[in-house]
RNA sequence: GGGCCUGUAGCUCAAUUGGUUAGAGCAGAGCGCUCAUAACGCUUUGGUUGGGGGUUCGAGUCCCUCCGGGCCUACCA
């Protein structure tokens, strides 16, 4: 049995996430948790929220609360979310616990030891007004190079060329709009990445089959301008993380606080703290620590491409640079994007459709399954309400719903609610005379392989794929044995076939159940087979269901999105969010 | 500006990394079935692989160029 360390990246504090920010890391790290622990392997999966920085602090004031008020009060949510999507966190954690506090500094500490931090003083924009430092993108005013009125401090919107905040004309803060700004000095602790830049390259150099999404971004930081550059870990906010040197003061550092993208990676590791300290778990050291069993543990983390740097750089920078033997990551998976009928989905212009919103409209397996068998793996993809209605009705309700349904309705009007005996299945006598059934047998054989490859793999599109040609392949085979009319003439070998369909039904919920998990739950209890296990081989699975077996017709598993439905809702989600 | 990714059937995507006649699903058309959620099955229409040029016995795949889309560019996270 293997060992299996996944982590989402952690999900941002200050409001409730779209769909985008779903799929792009925690739904198909879900997918793969639940995949490998069907599969028998010991699994521990991780997430948070990531609970500092700027936005946070604004995001509380708007709120009209005390930001760690805000935030434990968010945190709740989300978890509440997270758990109407079936994400089956071992646990779902918080970057802003104690045990993250004392990791950070712990980390801080051991590359300040190994002269890995520099300090830099430089000048930043204040507020007065606001009684805050402001990042640069919080500055905007006028764009010295095209004239454009509401240009970022960073960058300007209008013709792209990169600016400093002192470029602007007429600047003001875009918190209080107010134009008392003055640059102030300010000292802070650098990360000196440049110094390890040749240890990452090879680490990621040598880095087998990682997506070329996941190596290009990072060779990119590696070796654009002048190569990897130093990069700050502190800010001056109230809301984060101390600088302290270990449980030291860190002079000169008083009232300052460690950037987020220095201690949300580091909560991947506090977490597991976290877990065992929630009594969930006895020993996260197994996990993440290589001198404490953490050698065979293979580590893989699922993030959004904006977030590749921070894991392929800084990140491991953080680890390699503590000289201290934790467990890096093993395999990178990296998506692209999601958008929203024909732009993007915009948390600040509430396009599209919230994790909150979705969960009210519809269970979660119709989204789970839309959503992975459309995972952007290769390029962005695109969410349509057409497309979401009819890749759900077609694939859920008809052709695996309606599957269930038929085999146990046909079952129960001709035999009742039992398996019914008589005949040989092809999967209980290899021998058996059923040419279809041995059809099914055997495209069954090679479907489950090719779906066990890609999910290994973690291909997700290729993967549904394969699963559903699974759940086409029942229905092939009814249309094939036709025991409607085999019924007819031979009623013990129209038994036979049922048999055999009603075997189909744990099958496929043991198989869909990582993408599906409600679904899947339900059909083995109505099955009555909830002991079913990940197959072996296919002719033992498909033998689980004995004659004279009880089970419960299920109810319809998947209702139909109508025309009306999807019409509706293409309005309401069109524009502003309510 | 620079870098990376991407462009394949009406739509969403494949194509064993240069190797037979470019394949699936959806949508469309026809036929069949009547167990089932008006569901299912079979057959079928549909492509100058964004344009042009090149390398090669052979190019969706490699090179050049043009056009379109996207992302990143280090102080949002």
């Amino acid at each position: 049995m293997a060992r299996h360390l996944i982590t989402s990246a952690i999900p941002y504090i200050n409001g409730i996430k779209h769909l985008g920010n779903l799929v792009g890391s925690q739904l198909p790290a879900d997918l793969y948790a639940r995949y490998l622990r069907g599969r028998g392997n010991e699994v521990l999966f991780l997430c948070a929220t990531d609970e500092h920085g700027t936005p946070a602090e604004l995001a509380a004031a708007k709120a009209g609360k005390p930001v760690a008020e805000y935030c434990a009060e968010m945190h709740a949510v989300q978890s509440e979310i997270a758990d109407g999507f079936r994400l089956s966190f071992d646990h779902f954690g918080r970057s802003s616990s104690d045990q993250n506090h004392r990791l950070t500094q712990h980390f801080a500490a051991r590359l300040a030891d190994a002269d890995l931090i520099r300090e830099v003083s430089e000048t930043q924009m204040y507020s007065k007004a606001d009684g805050r430092f402001l990042p640069d993108r919080y500055i905007e005013g006028t764009c010295p190079n095209c004239g454009f009125d509401s240009a970022r401090g960073d960058q300007c919107d209008n013709c792209t060329k990169q600016l400093d905040p002192v470029d602007l004309i007429n600047p003001h803060s875009t918190i209080s709009g107010s134009t008392d700004l003055e640059m102030r000095e300010t000292k802070h602790l650098y990360l000196r990445q440049s110094q390890m830049k040749d240890q990452l390259e090879e680490w990621i150099d040598t880095r087998e089959g990682w997506p070329v999404l996941t190596t290009s971004i990072a060779k990119k930081w590696l070796n654009d301008g002048d190569g990897l550059q130093d990069r700050g870990i502190t800010r001056d906010l109230d809301w984060g993380i101390p600088v302290k040197r270990g449980e030291s003061d860190w002079p000169g550092m008083e009232g300052k606080v460690f950037y987020v993208w220095f201690d949300a990676p580091i909560e991947y590791i506090a977490c597991a703290q976290e877990w065992v300290d929630a009594g969930k778990g006895a020993d996260w050291e197994r996990w993440w620590r290589t001198d404490k069993g953490a050698d065979d543990v293979t580590y893989t983390q699922f993030m959004g491409k904006d977030n590749v740097p921070f894991h392929t750089l800084s990140f491991p920078a953080t680890i390699l640079g503590s000289g201290e033997p934790w467990k890096l990551v093993d395999y990178i998976k990296s998506f692209n994007y999601l958008n929203y009928d024909g732009g993007q989905f915009s948390t600040s212009r509430g396009r599209g459709v919230f994790m909150d919103q979705a969960l009210e409209i519809l269970p979660a397996d119709y989204w789970r399954w839309w959503l992975l068998s459309h995972v952007p793996e290769t390029s962005d993809s695109e969410f349509t309400w057409e497309s979401f209605q009819s890749g759900v009705n077609k694939d859920l309700a008809d052709v695996l719903g309606n599957f269930v349904s038929r085999v146990t309705k046909f079952c129960r009007s001709k035999f009742g609610e039992v398996v019914p005996e008589g005949g040989t299945t092809a999967a209980e006598d290899r021998n058996s005379t059923d040419a279809s059934a041995h059809w099914l047998f055997h495209e069954l054989q090679e479907r489950l392989e090719a779906y066990e490859n890609h999910m290994d793999q973690i291909e997700i599109r290729k993967a549904a794929n394969e699963l559903r040609a699974m759940w086409v392949a029942g229905n092939e085979y009814l249309q094939k044995a036709a025991p409607w009319s085999t019924f007819k003439t031979d009623p013990e070998a129209a038994a036979a076939q049922i048999r055999f369909a009603l075997n189909l039904i744990p099958f496929y919920a043991v198989l869909s159940a990582p993408f599906i998990p409600d679904a899947a739950a339900r059909m083995l209890v109505d099955m009555k087979a909830d002991d079913c296990a990940w197959p072996a081989t296919v002719d033992e699975a498909l033998t689980q269901l004995k004659a004279g077996h009880a089970f419960t017709v299920p109810d319809v598993l998947f209702a139909k999105i109508t025309d009306e439905q999807r019409e509706d809702w293409q309005q309401r989600f069109a524009g502003k969010r309510d």
